[in-house]
DNA sequence: TTTCTGACTCGAA
DNA sequence: CTTCGAGCCAGAA
């Protein structure tokens, strides 16, 4: 029956995840596996995806956060597609094609950055 | 409650 | 090299 109570709060897998990409530092970028997989959730990076879709408002830089890759895949769902691509200039990370190029070299593994 | 979808990823052809 | 399919988790209808 009712086991789990949906709506009882936020869970916690949202908060951490905004935790994850705000610590993303400014120029770098990470991809949403890298980000379930700290999580210990790997496999729902599908799920990142989502609680990006939510980060919309909060303090979280989302145009960080782009696929396995490099394609900015969300950029879509930003007030505007261009918006992302700005974002990530400004920050130095050049994008070409709705790209990022030198991805691996602006990859920022939370896993190994964070110190696991 | 069940069912579906999704800003993904990886492996195989 | 490109293209296709299946897997995975969690939330929303």
């Amino acid at each position: 029956m009712m086991s789990k109570k949906s709506g009882d709060r936020k869970s916690n897998f949202f908060e951490d995840v905004y935790e994850v990409v705000r610590l993303i530092p400014k120029g770098r970028i990470t991809s949403y596996g890298a980000i379930a997989k700290f999580l210990g959730t790997a496999g729902s990076a599908r799920m990142v995806g989502w609680a990006m879709n939510q980060s919309h408002g909060l303090d979280v830089p989302a145009h960080r956060v782009v696929n396995r890759n490099g394609l900015l895949t969300g950029k879509h769902h930003f007030e505007d597609p261009k918006r992302m691509e700005e974002l990530l200039e400004s920050e130095g990370v050049v994008v070409i094609n709705d790209k990022v190029e030198n991805y691996e070299s602006v990859f920022w593994d939370p896993m190994i950055e964070l110190g696991m």
